[in-house]
DNA sequence: CCAATTTCTTAATATACCTTATTTTTTTCT
DNA sequence: AGAAAAAAATAAGGTATATTAAGAAATTGG
C-alpha cells in the first residue's frame, strides 16, 4: 500500500482515518503474465493501480489488428476510463504483459469516495489532467511525425517499456507494423 | 454568462456568491476571424472558455506542416492544456476560424479559484475526464481506421465544423494531406 | 466590383508503409 | 534440454498516402 499512499501524498493531504477509509475499498489483484483484466464488449467496472508489473490496453478492429492504446507501467493508473466512466461495454482488452500487481477500485467506490472524501476530486482531477496532457503530445506526434521519429522518442521516452514488451506490441503503439518497425531499427 | 454558468451548474452546485466570486475572476474577449490566442512558443496563461464562435488549436512542425490538434465549438473550454498546466512555452498555435467570443482564466485565479470554491475541483475533474476520453477514442481511431473512414466519422461527429471551417483544416486534423482529403471525398 | 489571395480539385509521379512469405532467433513449456 | 511456439529479421511486391504542379472555384480586401 505504501506506493499508492505515496503517490497520492503528493498531491492531496490525506490522514490516517482517510487511508484506512481508502484502504478498505480497495483490493489487491495478481495478474499473471498474458491474463486479462478486461476484454472488449465485456463491463469495465474497475480503475487499477498498477503496484508492479506492466500492462499494455490494446484494440483490435474488425480485421482483427492490433493498436496498442497505452501501456501501464508501476505507479500509474490504467483502465478503459471511457467505458468504466460511461458504464458502457469495454472497448480495449488490458493485459498483463509482465506478471503484475494491481489494486482495483470500483465505480461505484470511486463514486462513493468522492463524497466521503472530496480531496479526491483534486487527485483525479491532476491524474486526467495528466492523461489528458499525455495523449495530446502523443497525438501531436503521431500526426507530425514519420514512424522512425516516433520510434526514437518513444525508447528515449519509455526505456523501461522496451525492456520487457515485444516490437510487435511497441509497433502497435506506432501505429505501424512490426515488419516495418524491425526496418528502421535496420538503419542505424 | 448564462452559457457558462449553466455549463458549471450541469456538473457542480454553484450558488449565487460563488458565481459572484467567478464572475470576478474571468474576463470577455472578441477575437476577430484569423486573429490568435496563442502562439506557439508563448507562455500559455489562460483558459479559455468558448462562448460563441468557433477556434482551432495548431502546431507547425520544423517543416512547416500543420497539425490541426483540437477545433474548438461553443460551450467548450480550450487552450494548450500542457503548457498552461506546467508554465512551459505554448506548443501550439490557437486561432479563431470564425469571429468568437470567449471567456478567460488565468492559471492564477484558476488555482485560487480551486481553494476557494474546491468543487471547481470536481468540474474540471470531469471537464478532464471528457478530454481525456475524446483524445483516447480519437488515438484508437487514428491508429486503427483508414483516412476515409477517420474523415466519414468525422463529418458525422461533428457537423458544425464541416460548414464553419476548411477542408484544409480538416485534412490536418484528419492527419493527411489536403490533396488526399480531396481525393477521398470525389469517391463517393 | 474587381484584383489578389486562398481554397479546392485533378492528375502524374514518388514514397512511406503494408502484405505476404520465408528464415533465423528467442522464448516458452514439459 | 529439446521440441514447439512466438518473435524478429529480411525481402519482394503492393497500396495508401504524399508531393508537385497546374487550373478552377471561392473568398477576401481595397
Amino acid at each position: 500500500m505504501t506506493l499508492i499512499f505515496n503517490n497520492i501524498s503528493k498531491h492531496i493531504s490525506f490522514n490516517k482515518k482517510e487511508k484506512a477509509y481508502f484502504k478498505n475499498i480497495i483490493s489487491e489483484e495478481k495478474i499473471d503474465k498474458n491474463s486479462f483484466i478486461l476484454k472488449q464488449g465485456e463491463p469495465c467496472q474497475h480503475i487499477y493501480f498498477i503496484n508492479s508489473g506492466i500492462l499494455r490496453a490494446y484494440y483490435i478492429n474488425t480485421e482483427g489488428k492490433e493498436s496498442t492504446i497505452m501501456f501501464g507501467l508501476k505507479d500509474w493508473w490504467i483502465t478503459d476510463m471511457y467505458s468504466f466512466l460511461n458504464e458502457l461495454p469495454a472497448i480495449v482488452n488490458i493485459q498483463a504483459v509482465q506478471n503484475s500487481s494491481v489494486l482495483k477500485l470500483s465505480k461505484e467506490n470511486l463514486d462513493k469516495l468522492y463524497s466521503e472524501i472530496p480531496q479526491f476530486n483534486q487527485y483525479f482531477r491532476i491524474l486526467m489532467q495528466n492523461a489528458y496532457c499525455r495523449e495530446q503530445l502523443r497525438m501531436i506526434q503521431n500526426l507530425s511525425l514519420p514512424a522512425k521519429e516516433r520510434y526514437e522518442r518513444f525508447i528515449h521516452k519509455y526505456p523501461q517499456i522496451i525492456e520487457n514488451v515485444t516490437l510487435k506490441q511497441i509497433a502497435s503503439y506506432l501505429g505501424i507494423t512490426p515488419e516495418f518497425l524491425s526496418a528502421i531499427r535496420g538503419t542505424k
